[in-house]
RNA sequence: GGCUCCAUCGUCUAGCGGCCUAGGACACCGCCCUCUCAAGGCGGAGACACGGGUUCAAAUCCCGUUGGAGCUACCA
């Protein structure tokens, strides 16, 4: 899609809730068609519906997509030379070009009560008749309406949909879509508490703040014909549209709580990477055209297009975002690994707050041992804890005892091996390694027979990473302690 | 109900008339590597919704059917 240099795009949500994964698509969309294109990258806050507003969700959107790594060129905090940026402080613009359009004859008063307008839904249901409004007050006399206005009646203004004719407008990525006129309802442009409604306050924002294309959600396509005609109204040329397929649940429907996490946040805080999801997100309705799934930031960026953007909607799949954090987690290096994970340790009390130069120092000795296998951050305390813990338990003491051997042949194991263990001096891989295995050849046995009941023993568990690198980190003390302690619990249950 | 969008393996997708006995990735299964678990390597199973056209030739173009989704507010 050529485009010159002057791209201006847009992410609008309104500020009724967390930041919804789905969203979180859309403004990535966004800034990628942007950041790919040099232009800018506006976020719009939406707060023209008073009943539907949520206290903290402005702060949260804000925090998830500096989070994604989504930073806006104008907007909130940054500030920008088309703002205000909150709908609800340009109220009085929308007023303004309200008026105007009455003027011009492109619109008009209507006084129904929200009373009549429901029972005239009803009506309508009830026979099968589309539902809509049947604009009883679209040609009240001036004179009737100037005194109904002097009364203080409330009211609102609405758009004048032409009579005939059909309404077509290009989707930059679907083509032509064409909608006839008579189907389209006399909305709404004015509430009757002055507030706008989305079509006005949206269309009128977009061309004031200069949007060149309007990337948005599929749920969008229908109300566009009234969008539409109200740029052909005001005398503006329209944005260019493009509406992305929606992201759907497992199930087919809506993205729902019922699958798993849904808002952004959610993601955050179950330690999945920003350049996971970021990764995944991209490539859900997105394509390279080549066989390439993992990407970083800058290279989405140099391979995003437009019309690589698919039309049908796409299901969200956790298995595949699972398996891209994973892939970028072992890209990380220790060192930022390890700081990730301090938060969800320190959460779990496995290191102190603040963290000490001490523990990061341990941390980064871990961290490589655990790098391939963990795939969330928050996975990191349970994987780790015998690392931290000084005192290990058995939950199942059994475990220590290889397949087809008895106890009283793994406590010889163990007290050998003790003994091996205890004679080295410098406790290296390499060392313990040799050690070991010498071992192991020694009694003639297979290697995971010796090596089983040591990572027991130290471990507590029967998956860890390679024995000679754990005991290695863990410390000769803790592990000859450990290994006593298991040779105890075997003697004791015997 | 009306309107609109969509339709290739279970999922994300490649494919834009012949390169397709339909390619890749996740998940799944098997084997290898191996002290366990991972990671990695190799291999396997698995799809063009259906019916009509158009064409020498259709997964690709057109129409219909079916199916799914979205919208249908003084919500966005």
């Amino acid at each position: 899609m050529a485009v010159d240099g002057s791209v201006r795009v847009r992410f609008a949500p309104s500020p009724t809730g967390y930041l919804h994964i789905g969203s979180a698509r859309t403004a990535l969309f966004n800034v990628l068609f942007a950041r790919a294109n040099g232009g800018v990258f506006i976020l719009r806050i939406e707060d023209t519906d008073q009943n539907r507003y949520v206290e903290d969700s402005v702060e949260d959107i804000k925090e998830s997509l500096r989070w994604l790594g989504l930073q806006w060129d104008e907007g909130p905090e940054v500030g920008g030379s088309v703002g205000p940026y909150f709908q609800s402080e340009r109220v009085g613009i929308y007023a303004e070009y309200a008026r105007r359009l009455v003027e011009t004859g492109h619109a008009y008063h209507c006084f129904c009560t929200p009373e009549r307008l429901e029972s005239l839904r009803q009506a309508q249901l009830k026979t099968g008749e589309p539902t809509g409004y049947d604009r009883k007050c679209r040609d009240l006399p001036a004179k009737e309406v100037n005194k109904l206005l002097a009364q203080g009646t409330p009211s609102v203004i609405r758009f004048k949909i032409p009579d005939d004719g059909a309404t077509v407008f290009e989707d930059a990525l679907r083509g032509k879509i064409k909608f006839e006129n008579k189907v389209l309802d006399d909305f709404v442009l004015l509430k009757s508490d002055g507030y706008p409604t989305y079509q006005l306050a949206n269309v009128i924002d977009d061309h004031l703040m200069g949007i060149t294309h309007v990337i948005r959600a599929d749920e969008w396509i229908n109300s566009t014909p009234k969008h539409i005609l109200l740029y052909n109204a005001f005398g503006w040329t329209p944005p260019v549209m493009a509406h992305l397929p929606v992201v759907l649940s497992q199930s087919g429907g809506k993205l729902s709580k019922r699958h798993g996490a849904t808002h952004l946040r959610e993601f955050r805080d179950k330690g999945y990477l920003p350049e996971a999801l970021v990764n995944f997100l991209a490539l859900l309705g997105w394509t390279s055209g080549d066989d390439r799934e993992v990407f970083d930031w800058d290279e989405l960026v140099q391979s995003f297009t437009l019309d690589r953007v698919g039309t049908s909607p796409a299901v969200f799949s956790y298995e595949k975002l699972d398996w891209f954090n994973g892939v970028h987690i072992r890209k990380l290096s220790p060192e930022d690994l390890a700081d990730r994970c301090i938060p969800f340790l320190q959460k779990d009390g496995l290191v102190s707050t603040p963290v000490s130069q001490q523990e990061v120092t341990y941390l980064t000795k871990i961290i490589p041992l655990l790098q391939e296998r963990v795939k969330f951050l928050s996975e990191i305390s349970d994987l780790a804890s015998y690392f931290f813990l000084d005192e290990i338990t058995y939950s199942d003491p059994s475990l220590l005892v290889p397949a087809k051997m008895s106890a009283q042949e793994t406590v010889n194991i163990l007290r050998q091996a003790l003994s091996i263990l205890t004679s080295i001096d410098d406790f290296s891989e390499a060392n313990i390694e040799s050690g070991l295995r010498g071992l192991v050849d020694s009694l003639g046995l297979k290697a995971g027979q010796v090596f089983m009941p040591i990572r027991v023993a130290v471990s507590g568990r029967t998956a860890t990473p390679g024995l000679f690198e754990t005991l290695h980190v863990i410390g000769k003390d803790r592990v000859l302690s450990r290994m006593e302690k298991a040779i105890g619990v075997l003697l004791e249950k015997h």
